[in-house]
RNA sequence: GGAUCGGUAGUUCAGCUGGUUAGAAUGCUGCCCUGUCACGGCAGAGGUCGCGGGUUCGAGUCCCGUCCGGUCCGCCA
């Protein structure tokens, strides 16, 4: 060993010890007389000083030329420090040292080696191994492992097995796009990376292997985001001879023991929420609750129909035409926000306006401190309507209520941006408060406008409720699954459902999503053979790793829970992939390119 | 495929309405300094203003195109 102790354990208590110790040069303080060299690993920083009146010639010499990210290994005393640091574990003591060997020089990093780097992503990513000397991108990736060890334990002692399936396997037409892979066996044929292990962890079932898991590497070629990585990990998980009740136990279980074990937090009961009603009251399937804003309708929801309801529409008939004829009128109250200046309200108007968002306008209400209202549509509706809506918003004096119209799904899906815009802004979603939830009830399918067809809203795999089966040939967009997510923050962290074990149900799918028989005989007739050799009940979940680190990390982005991570583009600039291949792996692939 | 923000010293950024020799901080180099720990002081080096074209007497600044990066929409069963 090059070491006998690491720079982050020396202390008072190792006074007068002969040790060596090892690591990156952080920093130099040259006194003249008197120079300091901070010495840094994994597990910390430790002091070596050197005074040039006692010191050997060479150790002075050697010293001298040192720069940053030298690595060094200091052989010498530890003694008590004249004047201590409680700044860092080891403050209270320093290296003396007898002897200092340059074990490799370093030439000037890029950006510097610290918590606050002034370093830019770009360039991070590039070095990427210098950057992970950096005490937060190490941070995380400790963070990472923890969470990895806590789910095998918490797995393990339900019995759960992690069994490993392949990475070669078949491209599907369902989902997202497929990374591929040419085989040079067999010309013209091509292996894709799995978007999940999902067929193999039911065949797993099948397989009588009821409780498995894995923390695998899945891959989908579409466009990245700030969560979003090409290749990324996910907990996947499969039992059998459960209901979606377990399944929802067991994770629920898992979630909050990893809340427990690696953040010393304890999660309530994870409450649930059908996605029919996360629809109606947050316009999201992935609602943020750690703030309640729900919306609140001024005009009945489509589903209730034209003047189902007249008591309740308040703003039809006026002369407004916006509203008039708008297919939904709906909004939100924002607590304590009466006060918002005009500017602050043209902000979130522009907020609504941006081509993202969709709204064509914001209309606002401002329930004054004094008992008025002030509302940016005066003109149409009087104190009394005004007083109205404040009712059904169940809005105080000093609150500020926001209502956008327009087509049902699109306004939706906009005050859903504008909700999580006013929770941020009023400081309702603290990183460090955690609002877990299960979104229920997922609709089987969703029709794509593009492809024309029934698309499975989780994968086609997933069963439709017994009661709601009748309904598969009449009604198909009105099939519930038997589906769930949980979701963390307003982050999906996972889904999953029980699955379909029967070969004609799954035959049923197939034909809905428009395969014919042969097409799904030829992409799936694994799995529904497999159904025919006596498939148990099963379900099961799968959750985004990364993402949950991140959310443990209290980090948006993923990427830096990633040792090695792509960029928005899918490159990984460190080694500058993906790149060209030559004429000859061409060849031998029997690949030619398109011009 | 689309929207939007950015690209100026090794790095992070400033540079207004187009106008003299493009600045700051930090890093780097040299010298001084006996208790520093973001050490301090003095001096110095360091620039194809992403790239191409255009407008203009004159472009880091304006226009067009392009490349690269960030964020988002579409997409992601």
């Amino acid at each position: 060993m090059l070491r006998s102790h690491t720079c982050g354990e020396l202390g008072i208590a190792h006074v007068g010890q002969s040790v060596t110790i090892s690591g990156w040069v952080q920093g130099i303080r040259d006194k003249g007389s008197l120079l300091w060299i901070d010495l840094r690993d994994r597990y910390g920083i430790t002091q070596v000083t050197i005074e040039t009146e006692n010191a050997s010639a060479e150790i002075i010499e050697t010293a001298r030329k040192l720069g940053r990210e030298f690595v060094i290994s200091v052989k010498g005393k530890v003694v008590e420090r004249y004047s201590k640091s409680d700044k860092i574990a080891t403050g209270a003591i320093e290296i003396s040292p007898e002897k200092i060997n340059i074990l490799n020089a370093a030439i000037t990093p890029p950006f510097t080696i610290e918590d606050e780097t002034d370093g830019g992503d770009d360039l991070r990513m590039k070095y990427r191994y210098l950057d992970l000397r950096r005490n937060p991108v190490r941070k995380n990736l400790e963070l990472r492992h923890r969470i990895a060890i806590e789910t095998r334990n918490y797995l393990d002692k339900l019995n759960f097995l992690e069994v490993e399936t392949p990475v070669l396997i078949k491209s599907t037409p369902e989902g997202a796009r497929d990374f591929v892979v040419p085989s040079r066996m067999n010309p013209g044929e091509f292996y894709a990376l799995p978007q999940s292990p999902q067929t193999f962890k039911q065949l797993l079932m099948v397989g009588g292997f009821d409780r498995y898991y894995q923390i695998v590497k899945c891959f989908r070629d579409e466009d990245l985001r700030a969560d979003r990585q090409p290749e990324f990990t996910q907990i996947d998980c499969e039992m059998a001879f459960v209901e979606q009740e377990d399944i929802l136990n067991t994770f629920e279980g898992m979630v909050r023991h990893l809340f427990k074990a690696v953040k010393g937090i304890d999660i309530p009961t994870l409450s649930r929420m059908t996605y029919a009603d996360a629809m109606k009251y947050y316009g999201n399937d992935k609602p943020d609750i750690r703030f309640e804003m729900k919306f609140v309708h001024l005009s009945p929801t489509l589903s209730e129909g034209e003047g189902a309801n007249t008591q309740k529409d308040l703003v039809k008939g006026k002369g407004f035409k916006v509203f008039d004829d708008a297919q939904l009128v709906v909004g939100i109250c924002a607590k304590g926000a009466a006060e918002y200046t005009r500017k602050q309200l043209d902000e979130l108007t522009e907020f609504v306006k941006r081509p993202q968002i969709g709204a064509t306008g914001l209309v606002y209400a401002r329930y004054n401190t004094d008992g008025t209202i002030k509302s940016s549509v005066d003109k149409f509706y009087n104190e009394e309507e005004l007083k109205k809506w404040a009712v059904a918003f169940n809005a105080q004096p000093g609150d500020l209520m926001l209502i956008l119209a327009g087509e049902e799904a699109k306004t939706r899906k906009a005050l859903s941006e504008l909700r999580l815009e006013m929770g941020t802004r009023l400081g309702l979603r603290d990183k460090n408060k955690f609002a877990c939830h299960w979104v229920i009830d997922f609709p089987l399918l969703e029709y794509n406008e593009e492809a024309k067809r029934w698309h499975a809203m989780h994968h086609p795999f997933t069963s439709p409720k017994p009661e709601d089966i009748e309904l598969l040939d009449s009604n198909p967009g009105a099939v519930r699954a038997n589906a769930y997510d949980l979701v963390i923050n307003g982050v999906e962290i996972g889904g999953g459902s029980i699955r379909i074990h029967n070969k004609a149900l799954q035959a049923k799918m197939f034909e809905l999503l428009g395969f014919t028989k042969e097409d799904a005989q030829a992409q799936f007739g694994f799995l529904m053979n497999a159904f025919e050799f006596g498939a148990p009940p099963h379900g099961g979940i799968a959750l985004g790793f990364d993402r949950l680190c991140s959310l443990f990390g209290g980090a948006e982005v993923i990427r830096d829970f990633i040792a090695f991570p792509k960029n928005n583009s899918g490159r990984d600039v460190m080694i500058d992939s993906p790149s060209p291949i030559a004429k000859e792996q061409l060849d031998e692939l029997q690949i030619s390119l398109k011009k």
